[in-house]
RNA sequence: CUCCCUGUAGUUCAAUGGAUAGAACACCAGCCUUCUAAGCUGGUUAUGAAGGUUCGAUUCCUUCCGGGGAGACCA
């Protein structure tokens, strides 16, 4: 596609050269896809030139469609207004979509991308669902566009949040001890740990109501934690333990992975001599309280404050920390943070704290900002038990996909039909997730994220299985192979469709955005799913079944890569 | 009070400043003796308001109205 653009750009502006105009300096960029496919495959809009050459852009249009050059690529050219269209020629095209692409090499060098960061006083939510499967999916984008990548996740393991799970668990241990009983575990009630743990959270905010001196306790938890009080801290692992093997599981069903965990605890006091370094080299100051901030007007930002009066270390003084120990780590030439975009002014600041710092890699810092997950009525809140757990989200999801496969193959083995549930379940989840634009908010309807119709991943999940179908069934016949045209309309969509995906993969990168191959492959299903209907492949005439053949399996083969970027899996049959 | 994001069919989402604002769901009417009907075809419905910049504005600027978020010792 690329080689076909480069030509017709040359041309026009050796075109534009013999009408007396210069051409425009990005002159391939401005080559555009018409809204219709019956106005052409490729269109140059003239506007630009119109001022220059004193002409209307429907003239200038007019005189450069009569002045280009015959091409061979090219079958027609023809003026449409202000627009030059270009008709490709759909043997060209094939011919470029057969030519094996060579695969990328990885040469850019290291990204780091943090995701998820939870905390561990409670299990993952739909919030949690959709960072995950957002930065995976990022993730996997930058890797095929030739970067290495490293995924890494911050656990949030100490602070407040878990002392309160940890009171709630002792004060409940103190009236079971009463009865001469012992402390419940997960094991004993038959609960995943992080649930087993969140359940105490919740149980804790409820009795704060009645009980305001459980406040109290929590603060003096964290007091006894931070002074490396022996049972303080061995309950704290404990508990920690059962939470994070509990996420384990999670992650695991929903096919998300971490190359580096860095936890909160190791790291929360490290920032501190970084950033007493730099208040001696008067790069940070201390006010009249004793507290030291950052003054960062220069980037048009409020103060930061790096380390309480007291001396103490907040949350940006350990991610301080962390960013140039990522840095080290991993040599990483840029660095993303996949975080909530309420959380956008803290990130500013973050990375102007580091720039300040004169960090060189500060400038490629970028946070990757999204929108929170609603429910249709309004936002989750944990108090009101409105949060949609990540647990029985894909419970939920599991059961209505083997509801669907029931219907129609009830005599489909358990173990198979259980198989195709999960994969189902999740390219429902993650494209729902996925096909939303990272930074708008979002809301999360159970009845539209559950639906396998439509705009779905179960479509393109559909879609894969019946082309795979024709190319199992093309196998068992194989047919003598001859030369073949492409010489309709719709398989020359379709060979449009396929030369664009590089493209689309260089823009989600460059943009971090993983809707534009979202997009991209649902256009690209329902064009397959057209074809599909109008034009028989496999009893179509010998001449050109075996092209159409392998027209199917680059088709096959371009969703699959595609939907794998999303973090979805595919199926050979459902 | 200040700053950031946001407002598109009944609903959920699209649209590098470009040609007739696209899908999906829902609703109605069709299509399985033909490669998987989780599919396909057809039908009804939308840019919060007013100005401005531009040949051209859903997109950029201003004001107003509505929604969300953030604002130095929580993150």
């Amino acid at each position: 596609m690329e080689t076909i653009k480069k030509r017709i750009a040359n041309a026009l502006k050796n075109s534009l050269k013999k009408m007396g105009g210069v051409a425009p300096l990005a002159i391939e960029s401005l080559l555009e896809s018409p809204p219709d496919s019956t106005l052409g495959d490729l269109a140059f809009p003239c506007f630009s030139l119109a001022k220059e050459l004193r002409k209307s852009p429907a003239q200038v249009a007019d005189e450069l469609a009569c002045a280009l050059p015959k091409a061979a690529d090219v079958d027609r050219v023809s003026a449409a207004g202000p627009y030059v269209n270009f008709f490709l020629n759909a043997r060209a095209l094939a011919a470029l979509a057969n030519s094996k692409t060579p695969k990328k090499k990885k040469t850019k060098g290291t990204i780091v991308i943090e995701y998820v960061s939870p905390n561990t006083n409670k299990p993952l939510h739909l919030g949690h669902v959709r960072n995950a499967v957002l930065g995976d999916s990022v993730a996997r984008i930058l890797e095929a566009t030739g970067n290495t990548v490293v995924k890494t996740c911050l656990v949030n393991d100490r602070g407040i949040h878990i002392c309160k799970s940890m009171v709630a668990y002792l004060e409940e241990g103190k009236k079971l001890e009463v009865r001469g009983k012992r402390l419940p575990t997960p094991k004993s009630e038959d609960t995943k740990g992080d649930h087993f743990v969140g359940n105490h959270y919740v149980l804790f905010e409820r009795k704060l109501k009645d009980d305001p001196s459980l406040m109290e306790s929590a603060q003096e938890c964290l007091k006894r934690w931070e002074a490396g009080d022996r049972r303080t801290r061995t309950l704290w692992k404990k508990m920690n333990t059962w939470v994070l093997a509990g996420m384990k599981e999670t992650y695991r069903r929903l096919g998300i992975d971490f190359d580096k965990t860095y936890f909160e605890s190791q790291i929360y006091d490290k920032g501190k001599d970084l950033i007493l370094k730099n208040l001696n080299k008067g790069v940070v100051v201390r006010d009249e309280t004793g507290a030291v901030y950052a003054d960062l007007s220069t980037w048009n930002l409020p103060n930061k404050i790096l380390l309480r009066k007291d001396g103490t270390c907040l949350y940006i003084t350990q991610d301080v920390y962390l960013a140039v120990q990522k840095a080290k780590d991993f040599k990483a030439r840029s660095s993303i943070y996949v975080i909530g975009s309420e959380q956008d002014l803290y990130l500013k600041q973050l990375f102007a704290v580091l720039d300040l710092f004169k960090f060189v890699w500060a400038k490629n810092l970028r946070h990757l900002s999204y929108g929170m997950v609603n429910l249709p009525e309004g936002k989750m809140k944990s108090r009101e038990g409105t949060v949609v757990d990540a647990d029985d989200l894909l419970d939920e999801l599991e059961t209505l996909a083997r509801v669907e496969i029931q219907k129609r193959d009830a005599a489909l083995s358990q173990k198979e039909a259980s198989r195709r549930a999960k994969t189902i379940a999740l390219s429902a989840l993650k494209f729902y997730m996925v096909d939303v634009s990272p930074k708008s908010e979002m809301t999360f309807d159970p009845k539209q994220s559950i639906a396998f119709q439509g705009h779905t991943g179960p479509y393109l999940l559909y879609t894969v299985a019946r082309l795979e179908s024709i190319l199992r069934k093309a196998k068992k016949s194989r047919a003598p192979v001859r030369g073949a045209a492409y010489d309709w309309l719709a398989e020359k969509q379709l060979l449009l469709s396929l030369l664009q995906f590089d493209d689309i993969t260089r823009r989600a990168a460059a943009e971090l955005n993983p809707s534009v191959i979202s997009h991209y492959l649902f256009d690209l299903a329902q064009k397959i799913n057209d074809y599909y209907h109008t034009t028989p492949i496999l009893s179509a005439p010998e001449s050109i079944r075996q092209s159409r053949i392998l027209l199917i399996a680059r088709l096959s083969g371009t969703l699959k890569q595609g939907l794998d970027l999303l973090g979805i899996k595919t199926l050979e049959k459902m």
